[in-house]
DNA sequence: ATGTCGGGGAAGCCCCGA
């Protein structure tokens, strides 16, 4: 089983490169995040035509996440249940769906914007949130998987250079002791390979020439529990799908699992 | 080869978010 995490970064702007992909990979269950669309304009049609169900959790444009999936879709959950609200909404940044063996989140943490924001605050109480809703699921014997875009990088190899971000969202201490928490609750991070350099950089900045200059970070990530990383065959980035026109900032995170 | 992109409201540019 093939199973893919990817912020695709408006899935009407990426629907030709989404369905081209998903038919190259040959992926069972795809994790999207930043739909940018309203539900109602979702492309179930076109999904289906490739054999895809879909969950969805979206309002409109900003943020909106999926799991579409062609391995079946029970027991969605729409929202963190009891998650924190921005300026009075509870933004749709998570869904939940069991896809045949597995069961998944498709997660889009808040990016945070700056040190101190209420942004910021937010995501920390959102990642709190999070680990309270896959705790039972985490310590189950299902395998079981938290996908998506965390906007953390987990340690310094994960950015490009350290030295840039000092100060500045996605390394701090409490947002790398949100991840720990996660952990605690018995996940573990899901490594992959890169297809190019040493590190397997996820997301590149649209702004100056960061792909071509691989001013990268890893801040798509796979925490799955025990029974989902032992069944983990390969894992690997696919820069390929950042190259030229048209595509997203962020590359999909492909696991092969063996079940 | 590539020095940003996408959405939306308004209006043919500007703002926001990332």
């Amino acid at each position: 089983m093939r199973i893919a995490t990817w912020n695709v970064n408006s899935i009407t702007a990426r629907l030709p490169r989404l369905l081209a992909w998903l038919e190259s990979s040959g992926t069972d269950v795809l994790c999207i995040q930043e739909t940018k669309c309203a539900a109602e304009q979702f492309p179930y049609d076109q999904l289906r035509e490739l054999g895809y169900e879909a969950a969805v959790n979206a309002t409109g444009r900003w943020n909106g996440v999926a799991v579409i999936s062609k391995a079946g879709l029970e027991d969605v959950v729409t929202g963190l249940p009891g998650g924190p609200e921005y300026e009075g909404v509870q933004e749709p940044r998570a869904v939940a769906a069991t896809c045949g063996p597995v069961r998944v989140w498709s997660v889009y943490v808040p990016n945070g914007r700056e040190v101190g924001h209420d942004h910021y605050h937010y995501k920390l109480q959102w990642f709190e949130a999070l680990r309270q809703a896959v705790a039972e699921d985490a310590a189950a014997e299902r395998p079981f998987a938290v996908l998506g875009d965390y906007n953390v990088a987990p340690t310094d190899d994960d950015v490009w250079d350290p030295t840039v971000f000092q100060g500045l969202t996605h390394v701090t201490p409490a947002e790398r002791a949100a991840l720990a928490g996660l952990r605690d609750a018995g996940l573990a991070d899901v490594v992959p390979r890169p297809l190019k350099y040493d590190q397997p950089f996820t997301y590149w900045d649209y702004r100056e020439l960061g792909f071509p200059k691989n001013k990268g970070m890893r801040i798509d990530l796979v925490y799955g529990n025990a029974p989902f990383t032992k069944a983990v065959g390969d894992a690997y980035v696919d820069r390929e799908e950042r190259k030229g026109k048209g595509a997203s900032d962020h590359a999909p995170v492909v696991v092969d699992l063996e079940l």
